[in-house]
DNA sequence: CTCCATGTAAACACGA
DNA sequence: GTCGTGTTTACATGGA
């Protein structure tokens, strides 16, 4: 079904092939809701002492919440992970995520562009927020009980350690849920998902985690904020944010055993059901829009009155389309996502130690405190992911995928990309924006997680294989181990793929077959590579404007950096890449080259993450030159590593002038 | 409309 | 005969 579903969606053909049908599983198809993990809390409950009863509880609804959380985040992402297991969970959000139009999430894979589709991600977490609300909602109300019933056991049945102690505890447990609840609210509201009373003091953003991708968060806030004021909830609730953010990624390698008894996703499109059962203040009708509630557009800073859905759908998809704006605007949202990831993280470990104080088994696992460990999880979820062999997404694998998207999702949604928008078939390669390398190494984990089909052609992607190489050249075999390393695409209908690699590399002069001792190997001539693509990209003025941005991206913006530290993207950490800058005599890069875009970044100085095509406006000088010099693999990708805070800075301003991009045709 | 680049499918050859 | 590797052809699609 995917493959079929896959390539009608890109070609739209109406022959429709029925050819290869290795079809996949239907995520969504499966329908039933074939294991759902979660619904262990029911029988536990029976055996469990009050304590252990209320640590169990609790857990579990902290882990439901989190787990939404993955779910919500991973969904779109690896639609394909779930494959057999449990089908239900993903198709859901993305689902939801898609407005009136139903598009099934393959479908909406196949059609958006990745950051794209993060950028629905984003909204889809405005749902989860949502959900995530009420959610403490319930568990506050669980822990009253909880308090209640351990009260009169307390009474009954006297224990060895004094109740009051425990209440104390309890409640003070409770307060943190509260508050995390209430600074949940703040973020709602801030993000006009929530209509309350707007807050008030003014907080200086500066204080925000630092380990956040400040830069990018700051200049979201910055555009964000000129429709409201917003920056003060996240200050005030005093978000510590402290914890690197890069931690919120390992989060997903918590185990996940969902109890989903509070959200059970059925398949397909619950999600829109779930916030609407769930929630009565958000989502009052059936029918209704995540982002619509109350007669207005929920997106934040919008507040636009919409007197139904139809009208809103139309609101929507005019003031809220694709651009930069909208992806400022999800950036934020995901940090806000990611801050209460951790911020859940925290109180739940929290919640442990004082479990484990109250002589709860010390030995009990502790999905969220797990996480925290993880601190340098980078390195863990690269290993993770790189592990499956087979191809299958293990769950802590899959877990990751959600996070790592979202933060660099958003960065990636650039101008560049929103070019894309259309069918795949055209992909960033040929079009003049973003280099290949930028992007990968940007959304690597993005791609090498969900079961997203990578924006780029063959040739470009079979290039970036053989360059990645030490010694830049591959077996075919090597080849297709790249791209289902890389690719959680490439991990099924291996033959159509796989044929079509093998029909690039003999079709396309740029790819050289080298015989080699041990058999044959695939290089790369880059003359002959680039020669074909110039002349598309000497096109029109707006057209030279975009792959100028795509160029200039330096590719060092917070995000980017981020997925360097946590991946250390082969590409970038290749020693051939790094030294080999001068050796490149390549004009005119390939505009989806990796080095390229770190050339670039190098030969202007500048480290200014992409973006913006105003940035350029302001610096022409580079600009014209760009297509036609800087070639790849260069070694600006070591300089990622170590120049943070002038890509923060650099990002900072970049953002700033992303926005008024758009002239893109 | 044509041209071109691309993606997909498939036939075929060749060697292990 | 099967499989992996390559080559080639045909066809469809979409952008310029």
């Amino acid at each position: 079904m995917m493959v079929e579903s896959a390539s009608e969606t890109i070609r739209s053909t109406p022959s429709g092939q029925n050819g290869v049908s290795s079809l996949t599983n239907q995520p969504d198809g499966g329908g039933g809701g074939g294991g759902r993990e979660g619904a262990a809390s029911g029988e536990a409950n029976g055996e469990m002492s009050p304590v252990e009863l209320l640590h169990f509880q609790q857990q579990q609804a902290l882990q439901v919440a989190r787990q939404f959380l993955l779910q919500q985040a991973t969904g779109l992402s690896s639609p394909s992970s779930n494959e057999g297991k449990q089908p239900a969970v993903q198709v859901p959000v993305s689902v939801a995520m898609m407005s009136p139009q139903m598009i099934t999430p393959q479908q909406m894979q196949q059609i958006l562009s990745p950051p794209q589709l993060q950028a629905l991600l984003q909204q889809q977490q405005a749902i989860m927020l949502q959900q995530l609300q009420e959610y403490y909602k319930k568990q506050q109300e669980q822990l009253h009980l909880q308090l209640l019933t351990q009260q009169q056991a307390g009474k009954q049945q006297p224990k060895e350690q004094p109740l009051g102690n425990k209440q104390l505890a309890f409640q003070q447990q409770l307060l943190q849920m509260q508050q995390l609840q209430q600074q949940h609210l703040l973020n709602l509201q801030r993000q006009g998902l929530v209509s309350l009373p707007p807050g008030q003091g003014t907080v200086p953003l500066q204080t925000l985690p630092q380990a956040v991708c400040p830069s990018d968060l700051q200049q979201l806030w910055k555009e964000v904020t000129a429709a409201q004021p917003v920056e003060d909830s996240i200050k005030q609730e005093g978000l510590d944010l402290t914890t690197n953010t890069s931690n919120s990624t390992s989060f997903s390698a918590a185990k996940v055993s969902p109890p989903i008894s509070h959200h059970p996703l059925p398949n397909g499109q619950s999600t829109m059901h779930t916030p609407r059962r769930d929630s009565s203040s958000h989502e009052e009708t059936p029918g209704s829009h995540p982002l619509y509630g109350h007669g207005e557009c929920k997106w934040p800073g919008c507040e636009t009155l919409c007197e139904d859905l139809g009208q809103f759908v139309k609101h929507l998809n005019t003031e809220h389309a694709l651009d930069d704006r909208s992806t400022a605007q999800c950036r934020v949202q995901m940090q806000v996502v990611q801050q209460l990831e951790i911020q859940l993280a925290k109180e739940s470990e929290r919640l442990q130690a004082m479990m484990a104080h109250l002589h709860m088994r010390p030995s009990e696992p502790k999905p969220f405190s797990q996480p925290l460990n993880l601190v340098s999880s980078a390195t863990l979820s690269k290993s993770t992911s790189d592990t499956f062999p087979d191809g299958l997404p293990h769950p802590p694998t899959s877990a990751t995928a959600p996070i790592t998207p979202l933060r660099q999702g958003p960065s990636v949604i650039s101008s560049s990309t929103l070019h894309n928008v259309g069918p795949i078939r055209r992909r960033n390669s040929e079009k003049f924006c973003t280099p290949i390398s930028s992007e990968l190494a940007q959304n690597h984990e993005f791609y090498k997680n969900a079961d997203v089909r990578p924006p780029f052609t063959y040739a470009s992607l079979i290039r970036q294989a053989i360059l990645e190489t030490p010694d830049r050249q591959l077996t075919l075999n090597e080849i297709y181990n790249w791209f289902t390393r890389m690719f959680a695409y490439f991990r099924r209908n291996t033959a159509t793929w796989k044929n079509a690699v093998r029909h690039n590399l003999s079709l396309h002069k740029c790819f050289v077959r080298v015989e080699n001792v041990k058999g044959a190997v695939w290089t790369v001539d880059e003359h002959e590579y680039q020669k074909r693509r110039p002349p598309k990209m000497t096109g029109s003025p707006t057209l030279v404007k975009n792959m100028i941005s795509g160029l200039g991206y330096g590719a060092l913006n917070a995000s980017y950096q981020a997925a360097l530290a946590e991946s250390s993207f082969p590409l970038l950490n290749s020693p051939t890449m790094i030294n080999t800058s001068s050796a490149s005599g390549m004009l005119h890069v390939g505009h989806d080259d990796v080095s390229s875009t770190v050339e670039q970044v190098n030969s202007n100085g500048s480290n200014s993450p992409r973006l913006s095509p105003q940035q350029y406006s302001s610096h022409p000088v580079h600009v014209k030159e760009e297509p036609a010099e800087a070639e790849d693999d260069s070694r600006p990708v070591s300089l990622l590593a170590t120049t943070n805070q002038n890509v923060t800075i650099a990002d900072d301003r970049d953002l700033e002038e992303e926005l008024p991009v758009e002239d893109l045709s």
